[in-house]
DNA sequence: CCAAAAGTGTTGCTCATACACCCATGT
DNA sequence: ACATGGGTGTATGAGCAACACTTTTGG
């Protein structure tokens, strides 16, 4: 066993390493960061993305993702947990998820100098959640055509992130959040074809969620519609979680 | 048409907003960021990944990845320059394709205060690539049973990696830059076994290939071998980048 | 009775899997 | 001759795409 004074002594040596390397670390360069939070939302058969104004007065006719600067100082802040702040703090949700997609640093990205930005992706009904902070005039935009309105680069980081959702949407049923409670095929097919901006047959859609199996018959019918009513449904969430790992799984 | 003296008020009225940008943005806290290149390499029927001895004292008996502070004070440069520079840096190599993957922010991360790290990915051919700095140990190591000998979060951050990379070796083809110019299906087969940590079925995999139709079959044949040789295929590039639209295209 | 959407089955195709035997070469 | 891996074919099942008619409801 070793003695008191080779101990302190280890803790000493360890003591100096640890202020070498913050020595170190502080000695490269530093850059601000900032997190922009792409939130797509789906209302009225269609996909939208949620802009504000800018905050910048030289981008003041343009639009802007849900952005603001990370707390990077202290040991404060996770990045995932600065996306969630500053989507609270811009749109008052708090029951959304947020994915990281890519990270974006082009030296001239920002007019104030560099900026390095981390996107998070998000995906939700529009209905389900009230906008309680209106500051800064928040607007959800339709994502087909969207145009050269926007700040920054966020255009180019709204496709990325467009792209990413429709692949993630592919690989997991991530649609059942965005609907109501007890919901038609015809509403869940609509969901689809808004998010990947296609047409698709509707028995091959019914037949390949069927055979899914996390769909239960509600034995409801939809109301106040001025045709044949279609059967409401819920997705089994509790299912779906059980066979989580075959979704992710590779079947090589 | 306008005055120059209208011309000359919105010149000074968009520096002066470009001014107030730059103190805006100069007022948040910065954070330095680093760049680690997760290279995969392929050799022996093995699927390994690059790591050096760490630069640290606190981790010198650890192992770590390719990485580096990125230059993020003028303009100079962007994320992937940073981490192609990086690379060639640390190993000499400049004819390797880098992939972003994911940023890495935890508060703790690094011991000498808070580091945001952009890990980047590669893969390829052990053999083909001499590395031409041999500073810190560079040291390839099995990916299989990596254990907790690594440094900082570089653990976390090959796991993400390695999932990432099989996920991408199965949506494209990335293989044939692995192998030599001319290879046997036995080799390719190898390759997508180590890399996926898998067994497959002979007869199926070569199937799988042909129908691709993608190989060239150069009428040669394997040289050395103990056994019946194996014919040797080209990857039909061209054919490949002709028709790349369709492996990411989404066919639902 | 008309409009509008719900609901339903079949067929053919492609693709993945599982599986067993003969062939060419070096030793 | 034998050991080693190369090369091949077939049967089965799953899943996808294409496609048309009847049913139910509200107006």
């Amino acid at each position: 066993m070793k003695n008191e004074s080779v101990l302190t002594e280890e803790i000493q040596v360890k003591s100096s390493v640890i202020n070498d390397t913050k020595k170190l670390v502080d000695s490269y360069p530093r850059v601000p960061i900032t997190v922009d939070c792409v939130v797509f939302g789906f209302d009225e058969n269609e996909l939208k993305v949620l802009l504000i104004r800018s905050d910048l007065e030289i981008y003041k006719d343009k639009w802007s993702l849900l952005g603001d600067f990370a707390d990077v100082a202290g040991e404060a802040e996770d990045l995932d947990a600065a996306a969630y702040r500053i989507l609270k703090h811009r749109t008052g949700m708090d029951d959304v998820f947020l994915e990281q997609v890519k990270t974006f640093g082009h030296p001239n990205r920002h007019p104030g100098g560099r900026v390095i930005t981390i996107a998070y992706c998000s995906l939700l009904n529009i209905k389900h959640h009230q906008l309680k902070v209106m500051d800064n005039e928040l607007h959800w935009h339709s994502v087909q055509g969207l145009g050269d309105e926007l700040a920054f680069d966020h255009k180019i980081i709204i496709d990325e992130c467009y792209d990413w959702l429709k692949k993630r949407i592919l690989e997991h049923p991530l649609g059942f959040n965005l609907l109501p409670e007890k919901f038609s095929l015809r509403e869940l097919q609509n969901l689809y074809e808004s998010i990947l901006n296609v047409k698709m047959d509707r028995r091959n859609f019914r037949k390949k969620f069927f055979a899914m199996d996390f769909l239960i018959d509600t034995g409801e019918l939809e109301g106040d519609v001025p045709h044949r009513p279609g059967k409401l449904y819920q997705f089994n969430f509790q299912k779906y979680n059980h066979s989580k790992k075959k979704w992710n799984g590779i079947d090589f």
